[in-house]
DNA sequence: CTGAAAGCGCTTACAG
DNA sequence: CTGAAAGCGCTTACAG
């Protein structure tokens, strides 16, 4: 494995100017530069990142905690920030953190307090107070992506504002004329206000009390796992009464959604006359399955964490401002088939 | 950042002695290493892995290149493999190849070449030969898990038997009854043989021959992209013609088949009188869309890749011996509720 | 523009 | 069982 001397041997040059001639920091002449490479290029010389990182204090690798791969919010999220770390010549060191328990102390305690990553992304995860401070007292950047409080010191977030966005969805149902509309939300919606499922009901709430409906106790809402399943089974559960059937749902998720879509056309009914569907997401799938649903654009999400990462290291190309000014990202509201007036 | 040489001052003992007591190489008197312990957790010590690796040459690192993580397959596969890394002391750097292009070019010629990971697993994709060439020249353990074809010298390869999995699904549809088989496969499947949709497709028509039955040319097999959607539009092409309407479907994956049933339900078709399907995976949905399948378990592969990396590397625990032998890894049927006998 | 030297934070023979 | 010393492969002031 050649070392950046045999470059320098080879071009007849001090490892300093090899070392500036490759890395492009400082001043060399043109022709010294490219004898250099030339040199490197023929022994097929690549730098080590681990003595570059020892001396220089930074490693280009960048930690992601993320609690789901295989959730399509999040594996878009990952996909975005992969190809935006790639382009910067950054590595992407994953974290796959679900959750409390031993595993996430080690990740925190040890995987990432190391000098392994120069900052971290955070998606869809609560980072508690003393995490938070143990990567602020290694002064690394965190970045985090969707849900949570207002961030600290050396901290970003970033994020669509929930909460308007299940105020939206709801508003789309109530235009159409629905007043019975059930809410599908995530799993701790209710005990934990200020995540994206307890935003997502508080915005629901909003709609329905502004528009003078006042959702009774279970009845109305019902929480269930983000995913196709769960939402398939809350919305057997939901529709079991035939009583006071909803004639609208607004599910926290696309993923929710197909499930309930399912669910309901398994019971016989016709969608959208009987039931109207609205998600949350701008899914792969939700073409294919007439979905309305208010639209994000998780992989450009992805990409905007790690510009702000960036330029929190000061490793930004960037010249326009980008948007950690603390103003949501965007959503849109895509109406397709699922949703219609309600049967007179 | 305290280093080893603020412990060792405070626990006063040399470098050497507090490297040996903290990492657990060479002897330390057992009192030594309580001192050296203690120093080390009083300032917070936590050992530089950039340091470590110029010396010993090892990073503690995994390169984990996979073209897909918003798939079912493959996002099980990720976390299966995170986490037995995770467990092991690994770090795991991602690199979300797919398809040729410079950004592949990248990975391999940059990223993975540089001494920053100590092997590579690579999930579904085909290592061109100078790809595999160029990881072996830098001593660099490779394992591949599933497709492609028998592996090089210092790599591994690890996968279900694709074609006996295409032959044991056809077999199943053959013994309820059905003669009109479609098969739904993978893109790419006839022009490449040795991937995984080009062995599924041809354990489908070993079956088929095997039954005295020859599927003619399109209206047999059409091919689709693995997901949701694909497997929706192909079955609405390919239920398009009334007059042969195959009464089953073989889809290359549970992802397809979920979109194949949605539209066979679209066409207002009966599942499953009017069309049985199977697919294959033993996806997390399957239960839900009582899809029969030949399951297989991704996240299981994904720490069995990992195993077989660790002890590529010299560095497994591990007793047992492993299913690296080549021979090929578990596959179950699962009979549920849309695969049954064919109208009469 | 270029070079000699120091040093990043570790680990590992080599002695004792 | 422990320590002094060398060295992993780089980069960066500091001179010139």
């Amino acid at each position: 494995m050649p070392a950046i001397a045999d470059v320098a041997r080879l071009a007849g040059v001090s490892k300093a100017t090899a070392s500036r001639a490759l890395s492009g920091r400082g001043h060399v002449a043109e022709e010294t530069r490219r004898r250099v490479e030339a040199a490197a290029a023929e022994i097929g010389y690549i730098v080590s990142p681990d003595a570059a990182s020892l001396v220089t204090g930074r490693t280009k690798n960048v930690g992601v905690v993320i609690p789901f791969v295989n959730r399509w919010f999040f594996g878009e999220v990952l996909e975005g920030i992969e190809r935006a770390l790639l382009a910067a010549g950054y590595d992407l060191t994953l974290y796959n953190v679900d959750g409390a328990g031993a595993e996430r102390d080690r990740v925190f305690g040890f995987f990432l307090a190391r000098k392994r990553v120069d900052a971290v992304i955070a998606v869809g995860v609560e980072l508690a107070p003393h995490e938070l401070a143990a990567l602020e007292r290694r002064d690394k950047p965190v970045v985090v992506l969707g849900g949570g409080e207002a961030g600290a010191s050396g901290s970003a977030r970033l994020g669509i504002d929930d909460r308007a966005v299940g105020q939206l969805a709801t508003e789309h149902l109530l235009r159409l004329g629905h007043t019975r509309i059930a809410h599908l939300a995530g799993l701790g919606a209710a005990d934990a206000p200020l995540t994206v499922p307890g935003r997502r009901r508080h915005g629901f709430l909003d709609a329905m009390s502004a528009a003078g409906l006042t959702p009774g106790g279970r009845a109305e809402i019902v929480e269930c796992e983000m995913s196709m399943p769960g939402g398939h089974e809350a919305t057997l559960q939901l529709l079991g009464h035939p009583g006071r059937r909803p004639t609208a749902v607004f599910a926290a998720s696309d993923e929710v959604a197909f499930g309930a879509m399912r669910a309901a056309e398994r019971l016989g009914l016709q969608l959208p006359r009987d039931l109207s569907v609205i998600g949350v997401d701008g899914h792969a799938y939700a073409e294919m399955f007439g979905l309305t649903t208010v639209e994000q654009r998780p992989s450009e999400q992805g990409r905007l964490a790690v510009e702000v990462a960036l330029r929190l290291l000061g490793d930004s190309t960037l010249v326009d401002p980008l948007p950690d000014s603390g103003a949501p990202l965007p959503t849109r509201l895509v109406v397709r088939s699922s949703t219609t007036a309600p049967q007179r």
